[in-house]
DNA sequence: GAAGATTGAAAAGTCAATCTTA
DNA sequence: TAAGATTGACTTTTCAATCTTC
């Protein structure tokens, strides 16, 4: 009994945080976060380029943050900004060549991390996971 | 299939960040935050004060991580903070009147928020979620 | 005016460095 | 020197306000 019993929202919350944790530890080796490697993700998708709006819009977040977000890209040397030529007012984020291959590297690292985790459930096991968590989301 | 389907590490994820999204939602309404009720039941069950360093090792955080959220509790209202007679060094976070009752509020948010959330599952379905999520961070 | 993006302020967290007291 | 707390810098996220362009 020596690990700590939780019940109920927080053995979802602290379930999800520490295996958070673990991939982002990973990828941090390779100064890559789960947020910046899930933009990256999105711009390699659309074919390399995706004006701010859009890219917000596919990460499911405001666009503020992807307007930091690819800040700190752009700092990284992993996208660009451009002038989107149909409007001047929209922003186009691209993928540089080291933004490609930070995407391959830390693709490969999540789902290298991704099976560690689930290896030790069996197919059936996560199927039911998956079951479960839909019906929680209801 | 309208629903976005997700697999592995993001199932987790996402599902968890749902569930957290709900209970902040309410928890707002009455200018509380998870983090800010955490505090807050850790001072409460410790019989209303803590050292700054214990009540960041009770919430597994860091102790900057304590200073800034008694920072933001004591600017509310909700705890104040003394210096320990035992310890010159060491400060103490107490509960005041208001942060007794803004955690006696929150606890009911919290549980009856919890209720509706795992309302939807049956007992054996929630025993084999728990099993499930504590295989996953073996 | 509405759409695209940015900026500023805030919450929540981490780390490294610092200051005071033991 | 160790321990307790704070500060400053950074990441990630949100919201409200602003600026430019449509």
């Amino acid at each position: 009994m020596g690990t700590t019993q939780k019940r109920g929202l927080f053995a979802v919350l602290h379930a999800s945080s520490v295996m958070e944790s673990r991939v982002e530890a990973r990828l941090a080796d390779v100064g890559l976060s789960l947020a910046k490697l899930a933009a990256l993700h999105r711009l390699a998708e659309a074919g390399e380029s995706l004006p701010l709006g859009q890219l917000a819009e596919r990460l499911s977040c405001v666009k503020s943050n992807v307007t930091q977000l690819v800040d700190r890209l752009e700092a990284d040397g992993l996208v660009s900004r451009t002038s989107d030529p149909n409007d001047r007012r929209s922003r186009l984020a691209v993928l540089t060549d080291a933004g490609r291959k930070a995407y391959a590297t830390g693709s490969d690292i999540q789902s290298q991390a991704e099976r560690e985790l689930f290896g030790v459930l069996t197919p059936d096991e996560s199927d039911a996971l998956h079951q479960l968590l839909a019906k929680l989301q209801a």
